[in-house]
DNA sequence: GTCTATATGAAGATAGAC
DNA sequence: GTCTATCTTCATATAGAC
């Protein structure tokens, strides 16, 4: 996974304005004179902090890929077994949620989906969470329950039907839900 | 729901082009510079068919959405029923295998998403597609399920994990899961 | 680390000829 | 219905002072 990066408080500064954005506006629909209202700085200001617009998205996508890294080593630090894939899930889940108004963008904004494409550690990240949820199998039925779950956790936290659920009974119910999904596939 | 708007010829070149790159970078992301190009002519005959970007992205969103609303009007032709729920399930499934590059940035894209949810006829497909998941219950886990139902099948047909299916073996594949999901909640 | 000022280009949009 | 030409605004990005 990618190392922490060394990023100074003013580069957070800018890192967390952007990912806001980028959230309610995608990342196309963001620029460097909003980000730098946000902070309250000029454009000038921030251009001294990261090269290009694109070197922002770049660490945005660091900062937030960086916590699913983290969730996902924690998971495996356990055991391997039959209740890995629940951890694993579960962390998931829980990132997810936590992070939900972000989720959908890293997820779908056309910008950040060209970018993970050609990311190693993402594609490493996606055939885990595969590994996970399906085993080994590759015929269409597994592939689109795997795509039909990893799509209903990340498209789900972020649903207008759930806008109003509190984070501790979004999380309790997405578990609950998720483990009857994978159960009815048995 | 929208009256088949008259478009002229040239209009429908206008949205198909524009349907293309939306889904491709985003609304935010695809230039009027972009669509005249794709079409082959200069922006000013862009403009002479649309007055503003605006109303193009509004007669593509009309565009999608009249075929969303006419597969839910077939499926409701026939009884009401405990069929009519699967009837009316397998019509959005085929919509959006039929459209699986459109649908995620019809249900993702921070403009469209606007736009969508001031649109009453939008509001009330929404509110018929939760009836027929999850029927009056409004419990958060009701709530949950619907929403990642409804997230799974849009977000399904855009995922990686089912890129190289054909649509066929798709539109199958998820019927059955979505079968399989809706009997693991009873 | 932040500012003012500015360069350069592309965006949305319009006027008027063909 | 399409073109050339043009306007204005905003975008990314840089130079140099404090």
């Amino acid at each position: 996974m990618p190392p922490a990066a060394p990023y100074s408080a003013a580069q957070q500064r800018v890192i967390a304005a952007a990912l806001e954005l980028f959230a309610e506006h995608g990342v196309s629909g963001t620029s460097l004179q909003m980000i730098a209202d946000a902070i309250g700085v000029t454009k000038a200001a921030v251009y001294h902090q990261f090269r290009t617009k694109e070197e922002i998205v770049v660490a945005a996508v660091d900062v937030e890929l960086a916590q699913v890294f983290a969730a996902l080593d924690v998971a495996e630090q356990g055991e391997p077994g039959p209740r890995a894939a629940e951890i694993v899930l579960n962390q998931v889940i829980d990132n997810a949620v936590a992070r939900r108004r972000m989720v959908s963008t890293l997820q779908h904004d056309p910008v950040i989906s060209r970018l993970l494409a050609h990311q190693e550690h993402f594609q490493l990240f996606m055939r885990r969470l595969y590994r996970v949820l399906v085993g080994d199998a590759t015929s269409p039925e597994a592939r689109v329950r795997a795509a039909m779950i990893a799509a209903a956790i990340g498209g789900a936290v972020m649903h207008p039907f759930v806008a109003d659920l509190d984070d501790d009974t979004l999380r309790t119910e997405l578990r609950r839900v998720t483990r009857q999904f994978l159960e009815a596939g048995d």
